[in-house]
Parts: C-alpha cells; structure tokens; sequence
DNA sequence: CCCGGGTGTTGATCCAGATCAAATGATTCC
DNA sequence: GGAATCATTTGATCTGGATCAACACCCGGG
C-alpha cells in the first residue's frame, strides 16, 4: 500500500500566482474547451489553484465529501482503491491535462483515493458551483458531458484491452496510451518517463509486475523501444501499434497499397 | 458477427400508446428519477417511443450519426464492436431502466453498435433536446450527470474484475451484477434468464466461452446455482458474493459477529 | 564510502484456462 | 416434420503467464 503520510490537498494554501485557465497550456484538454474567451472569464473566480504535493500525498481519499473534480496541472496521479480482500485495484494513471472525479458524481463522496506518484499540482473545480455556471453557459455544459463521454470510451476501452489480449498486446497498448496521451498534451510521442512502477502498471493491466518486466525487456530485445529504469523510448510506432492488435507486420500488405 | 437484417429502429413507427414516463415503472432510474412531478412532464414530450424491435434488429450501429440516447424499456441489448482485428468485443448488456449512449456524446457519432439479444423496446430521447431541458431543469441535469457517473463507475468495476481474478469470480460476479441489476428493477434476484450467449458471456468477461460453460456446470455440481440452458437460479447468494472476492468461506468470522 | 531496503530483472517450475476435438441438444426454416 | 444449423457441454492436451526464488541495481542516509 502506498499511503504515504497525508498533507490533504484541501488543507494547503492556494497559491495565487498560478496561471489562469486562459493562459494555460492544457486549457485545451480540460473544462475550458471549446469556450469563447467571455465564457472562460466566467469560469476563472470558479477555479481553485493548489501549490504543488509530493509524491506520496493524496488528492482525495474514498470515502471523503465529494466536492471538487480535479484538473492534473503537472505530474501524474494515480487512482485506487481495495478491493473486498484488501487487495489494491488501479482505476487509472492521470497526466497533466486529465481531469478526475467524475465516478464519485453519483455517490456523493469519493469511491476511490488519488495519490500523487511524482510532485504534482492540480486545479479544483467545486462540483455545485460547475452544475449551476452549466446552466448559464451552454458550451460549458456540453464539455462537461463529452469530458465524461471520454471518461467512459476510455474506460471502456480498458475494459477491453483486458479482454483476450496477452501480456505483450496489453503492455503495448499501454505504452500507446501514454503515448498518445502525453503528446495530446504537447509532450514528446516518443520519450517519457514511467512515473509508476512495475507492479503498478502489472496490476492496471492485469498481469504480475514479472510479467511487464519481462514483456519491456523483450520489446526492448525486438528493437521496439529502449527501457532504462523509468525511462521509455519508442523506437517503432507503427510497429508498436500492431502488436497492440494482434496483426502482425505482414498483415497490412493485405490490404493492397496502391 | 451477430448482426441481424436491420430494420433500424429510427425507421420504425412511434408508438404513442405506450406509457407516459410518469407511469412507466422504470422511471426511478432513468432521466425522471429525482425529479417532481411538474419537471417529469416538461421531459414528456421530448420522449421518443418505438414499437418493441426484435432479436438481431439494431437500435444503432457504429458510426451512425448520434442524435439519440436509449433507455430499455423491456428486453436486452448488447452494445459491441468489432476490433481492429475484426474480432467482435462487447462492452456491455443493458437491462430494462438502463440507459445507453452516453459513451457516444464526444465523438459525435456512435462509436458502438447496439443490437437486441430479444424482443427488445425503447425510449429514445435526443440528446440536444436533453441538454437544453437540462438547462432549464437544474434536477435532471444533475441526474444526467449522475447516470454518467454510474456509466463510469460501471465501466470501472468491469475492467477491475478482469484483473487478477479467475475464472470463477468473473462468472460470479457477472451472476452476482445481472442479479443486483433485475432486482434494483423489480425483477427476482433469485432466477432469470441469460439472454446472451455463452460466447458472448465469454467475450465480455475475457473467457472462452468452454471456460464460462465449464464454470457454470461447476457452480452448479457445487449447489451454488441451477443452470438449464439459458435460465439461471442462484440457490446461495451469499456463497456466490464471497466467490467474488476470493475470500472463503471462513473469512468472515475473523471479524468478530458481537 | 558503504550499508540497507526498495525496485527491477531474470531464471525455473507449475497450473488455470485456452485450444482442439467430438458428441449431444436446441432451434430455425423449408 | 425433418434436415440443417447453431449452441452447449464435456473431454484431452498444450501453453502463457503466475508464482517462487535468487540476484542485481539504484538511491538515500549515516
């Protein structure tokens, strides 16, 4: 288990001098998308900006008041909880522009814990507050709804990616995930950092941390990418991409070029 | 591939005798719960009713443009699509009171299909209307927000039962689900029918449909259910909740009854 | 600089469940 | 009603990944 000793997010001072959401990089990706500068300004009082946690410290706990959904602004988060035997379950990694919360919505309080895996920062949107400026800014309701439509395709495609795919396929979707991911943000497609460890990402994926060890150890071997420690480099996309499907190289040529 | 001749639902003829949303038993789950009886009539005419369609009809297909979401109204529907690999992968049933197409909203088309595993009837409520309804009516906005939650609550439960657990608890609790989720509607906890395959019980929890067959057979040497073909009766359900956890039977005591 | 504990790698063995195979039981469609 | 097709069950075998075990590496602290 994780826990480290808790500094709560809810407890820190704000800190002011953070950018505001219209000079925000990942203003993009998060609740201003898709909002005209006007709008944006009625966001901005809304938002309540956080100095950074460190590793270790959590966000929210299961089981705490749910008040607030959570823009990553740097770092990475990790959600969890314990199954029934105590056991740890991953819901999912958070990088900078991501957004969480949205499962806790229905309970009234927060069904799982977030923890940060590496110094991060965040910004707070309280719920209520959201719900009612929804009901004046139409564009701000409808992100509010499609943020969470991705929330479930992205769940959904985890769902699947578990389902009759063998630990290569499953280490390489997640590779391709982050990936994608980090580059939707404006990071390197190519080169990052896994910031959670190997039994974290065995058990996200359903597989014993010997297990992705090994699966990186021999993507490493077939030239796919470079691993050392935390660091990643992708080498060949495309090819990383097929094995996530099963197909192997020689399928495309199938389908004729020309 | 399950797909029947399709006589799209949108072609078929409204249905206006059927019950209003204030009649209509599954009301306490769908858009109208939680709203008074003034707000239930200003979502009234903004509902769509079908004619029941039949096994292998489809309510939509992947890539048709999104304009409605569907709460079942009685039967079941089976939301899949097809892989890159052309394999077909389910990302869920959807019972009578459930509500599906809210994974769509994003990208603006349906990004699955859903086809029905019987006779099957909806309501259909288009969801720029709904989104415009919500505005005005603070109750249901919360409330589409609320089944969206449960949408990724769901979708997050499905993924963390395909890791680390066998077999046995995957069926369990794919039992213990279609259980909870009949009786939260009025239906028998105790029997039911398995209105899908077992290769499609396979699909959705990871399994090959021998292995879902197998298990069940066990379950049944083991007294825990009676399975005939398609009808399901569970005989023991707390026995069957503890298979979900991997706990024995014997673990509960170590948490002293007084 | 060395020590100690956490994290990662690699090797060896074993088993749950996939896969292959075959028989039987339902259901549909003339 | 009967043939054809599909779904399900059950058996036999094989294998990917879990598990057990040992070791290497890295990093922080004294």
């Amino acid at each position: 288990m994780s826990i480290g000793c808790a500094l709560e997010l809810q407890k820190s001072a704000p800190a002011r001098d953070i950018a505001l959401c219209s000079s925000c990089r990942l203003s993009g990706t998060c609740f201003p998308q898709g909002l005209d500068t006007d709008d944006v300004q009625k966001l901005e009082p809304l938002v309540r900006r956080f100095r950074p946690i460190h590793r270790g410290e959590h966000v929210f706990r299961t089981g705490d008041k749910f008040q607030n959904i959570y823009a990553v602004r740097s770092g990475t988060v990790k959600v969890y909880r314990l199954s029934a035997d105590f056991e740890e379950q991953i819901i999912g990694f958070y990088l900078p522009g991501e957004v969480l919360g949205f499962n806790s919505i229905e309970q009234g309080e927060y069904v799982c814990s977030a923890v940060a895996l590496e110094t991060s920062s965040f910004c707070a949107f309280p719920f209520s507050l959201l719900e009612e400026l929804c009901r004046c800014i139409p564009a701000l309701q409808h992100q509010v709804f499609r943020l969470m439509s991705k929330e479930i395709v992205f769940s959904n495609e985890m769902m699947m990616s578990h389902c009759g795919k063998d630990a290569r396929q499953k280490v390489a979707i997640f590779l391709i995930s982050l990936s994608n991911r980090y580059q939707h943000q404006g990071y390197s497609a190519r080169e990052f950092r896994l910031t959670m460890s190997r039994r974290e990402v065995g058990i996200y994926l359903g597989l014993a941390l010997e297990t992705v060890s090994r699966t990186l150890s021999r993507m490493q071997e077939d030239n796919l990418i470079t691993v050392d420690r935390k660091s990643v480099i992708i080498h060949d996309l495309p090819a990383l991409q097929q094995v996530c499907t099963g197909l192997g190289p020689d399928v495309i040529p199938l389908i004729p070029v020309n």
